[in-house]
Formats: C-alpha cells, structure tokens, sequence
DNA sequence: TGAATAGTGTCTTTGAGACAATATTGC
DNA sequence: GCAATATTGTCTCAAAGACACTATTCA
C-alpha cells in the first residue's frame, strides 16, 4: 500500500486539478429523448450509475475530443457518431477526489444504433433520471437544452436517424424533440432549404398500406456537418 | 536553479495536464469589433501580445469562470463585465510547456470602460490580429463568430453599450457586429419584443442639431441575463 | 426657417400555417 | 373500391421591410 497522502494534493502543496471528459450520448427512443448511463467500476461512486468518461491520458489524446471518442468507443461501443463539445464544468467540490475539471461532449445516435451497442448501457429517458453521481445531472440537463435549442434552426435531429429515412419521419423526430407539432407543409419548404438530403432514387418506404414514401439521406458534405437556418423551422410557439 | 525535469511530466511518468483559462474580451470601437491583448511577462512567449488569461489556482478559484474573472481583473482591471464560457481549447501541441487545456471565455465591455481600464492593455481590431502565440488566433475567431450569431437573436450587444444609451445608438452596435444594416422599424418593434429596456423618464440625449434620442438602460432582470428572440433581429440577408 | 435626426404610421412583400386535392399503396 | 398516409397546390394570416410623415432640436 502507497504512503498515505491527501487526495488530489501534489508533494508542493499546490493542488492537482483532475483533467476528465464526459459523455452525453442521446437517443430518441419511443419519441422521448434517452441517455446512456454506466454503472462506474471505481470509486469515487463505484457501481453507480454514471456518464461514460474519465480521464484524458495526455501520452494517448490529441485533444479533449479525441479523449471523449476515444472514452465512448471504449465504454459503450460507439464509434463516429456525431459528438459536439457541449460545455466545461470545474470546481472543487463536484469530484470528492478534489478540484476538477470535465470538458462534456454531447453524442447523438440513432436507436437502431444504441441497441446494438454494449448490453452494459442503462438507457433512460432524460425526463426521468436516477441520482447522478457528479454534476451529471446537470451536464445532461445542458445537453438536453442544447440539443432542442439547436434543433430549432438546425439539421441536427437528422443524427437521430439512421442512414435513410422518410421525410414523415424525419418530422416526427424534429416533433419528439422539439415537444411540438410542425406544420407538415412548412416543414418539408425548410428542409429543402437547408438542402441537406438528397433521395435515394428508387427507395422508398414500403409494406404499409399506403402510399410508399421516399427515402432519403444525408448529402456527403453535410455527413459531419450542420445545416443552419435562418429562421426557426416552428416559428409560432 | 531547480533540477531539471522533463516540461510537464510528473516523477511517475504520466504526463500533468496544464490546466488555464484564457478571455477574450470585446469592445466596439469606431464600428468595430476590438480585442484586448496584453504583452506576456512569462515564458513561454515572454514579451508577446496575446490574451489575458492565466492557470487556474485550485487553492483559489471556485470555478473556471472564477478564475477568469480573477484573471480578466487582475490583469486588465475590467471587473464584473458580461462573461460567459466560449469553449475549451486542447491538445499536446498548443503549449510547449507540454498537454494543456484552456477553458476560454468572452467578456464584452463598453468602449469607455475599455478606456479607462490598464493603459498596459493593446487594443487591436479583430480583423486585423497580430501573430498571437498558442492557438489565441482561433480562441479570438470562435469568440467573434459567437458573438455575432448570438446578436443575430438576443440582446448580447447592449453590454457593448454604457450604462444609458439610445436607441438609435443600440442599433448602430448591432450593425456594426451583424455587419449589415437593419430596418429602422423592425429594429424597435425587437427591442420592444425583447421587453428588456426600458426609457429613463426625462432623460435625453442632448446637444444636437435635432430632435434629441430618449435614452434607455436594462431592465433590472437583464442586467446579467440575456434576452432573446424566436426570430433574429434581420431576417432578410 | 432650414438641416438634421428621432420617432411613428401604414402599405407592400415575404414567409409560415391551414386546408384541401391528388397520388399510391395493401387489403 | 376503401382506408391510410405521402405528396403537392393554394389560400390566408402574420411578420418584416420600404417609405413617408411628423416631431424637435440647433444654427
């Protein structure tokens, strides 16, 4: 056994600040907003349930965001999903190990994707969360405000599908999100203006006993990047 | 004279993550958008312009946005302006003292309290940026680039303006950071939608060959929030 | 009185939502 | 054909911009 010391504290008496990325990796399972939580293999808090993170190995990481890819590719199987820094969250108290610092990354998939994930996730619906260890909560209340403020003027929620969908789903995802009915109209005028999809010639939706709908999919250059409006997609509220 | 040690790496061999805080702090003068830059007293880049910002103490800050505030004061005497987290900058290669991480932040001022602040400060238009060590060329552009999509639909610019302006003053602000001109009457039907300013009854500016501008300040509730709009301030582009 | 700019009224244009008509499928 | 939903056309309503008119000051 080591020397005892106080945690977090250097031999000079200056405190180390612990440098740990955190992960919100959202869904939307049956039209609610899910997030994936870990049951945590050390202390502090160990078996709790938690966001995938940890530390950033400075010997391994070019960057906070390769230490959060890196993390949920590591804790929960994902890989290359779109993941966007969110917000740092610092302070003395939110880590009992001492001062800390958690740079948060926001991760969006479809659920088709997150089931196939590792079966160690817990998903839970962002509306009905555990006690969090950390500031978690608060980090997944961030990210969740995040993600519907930028799905207002945004391709965003289209991260939230899989690789082809339907127009009519499509809206339904922007609706679950944004907690709002779109005039269907309006809605297909504003994404032919962001001009971010493209049909896929020949696809269509089919086996319902109606009219098949077109598939659609994401434009290469738009594969990792945003498509913004100028005004939001629901302008009346 | 210390013995010598590898920059940045502790006696086990894991290297230590420099942890700072960096801000970007605006003003507006003559219709356009400046930043502060002070001349480095330490090593590395001893005698450079580059942004005031500093290592956060763990022994003394509560927060990262403590120790901006602890930094921006100390450094450039400007105390409780508009302050507000940009992102987080980091990677092995930003500081050649080795892996570091800066949590940046961008403080807005007034031009005349950017005046009466330390003589030492450099005051430089955004568009026109000297070398700058470290990545503080893109911390500055992410600050600006925030700044003005932010303007677009809230009130962020009036923490560009003095304690009482007019409004006729207030929309010459906006379309100096939007870059473009805006509507007479869109731009006081917003104002008044935004519901954050209010007339300081009898008061006028005065001393021009005209009918003299009603002057106006924050609402009580705004002074350290914003407020902000469904649509932004200029639709048409 | 005239120049200059503040502040307001109102018409026109643009864009969002409502509604409905047409298109295609499985049964 | 009928039920169901996709897709599109068009009318209505509200918001944004253009323009002009009135208000008030100094020279």
């Amino acid at each position: 056994m080591k020397a005892p010391r106080a945690a977090g504290k250097s031999r000079r008496g200056a405190e180390t600040i612990i440098c740990t990325v955190d992960v919100v990796l959202l869904s939307l399972l049956d039209d609610s907003l899910h997030v994936a939580l870990l049951k945590r293999e050390r202390e502090p808090f160990s078996g709790a349930l938690a966001l995938p993170g940890g530390e950033i190995k400075a010997g391994v990481d070019l960057s906070a965001w390769d230490a959060a890819a890196r993390m949920l590719k590591a804790k929960t199987g994902v890989q290359g999903p779109y993941l966007e820094q969110l917000a740092t969250f610092s302070g003395p108290g939110r880590d009992p190990r001492g001062w800390s610092i958690s740079v948060a990354y926001c991760a969006l998939v479809s659920a088709e994707l997150l089931q196939n994930a590792g079966s160690a996730l817990h998903v839970v619906p962002v509306n009905r969360l555990p006690a969090l260890p950390f500031d978690h909560r608060s980090i997944i209340n961030v990210a969740v405000t995040r993600v519907r403020s930028k799905s207002q003027y945004s391709s965003l929620p289209v991260y939230l599908c899989g690789n082809r969908f339907t127009l009519p789903q499509l809206q339904s995802v922007y609706e679950a999100v944004l907690g709002e009915a779109i005039n269907k109209v309006s809605f297909r005028r504003k994404m032919d203006e962001l001009g971010m999809l493209e049909p896929i010639s020949g696809a269509f939706e089919v086996g319902r006993a109606n009219r098949p709908a077109q598939l659609y999919q994401l434009r290469r250059a738009f594969r990792r990047r945003l498509s913004l409006l100028e005004r939001a997609i629901n302008a009346g509220h």
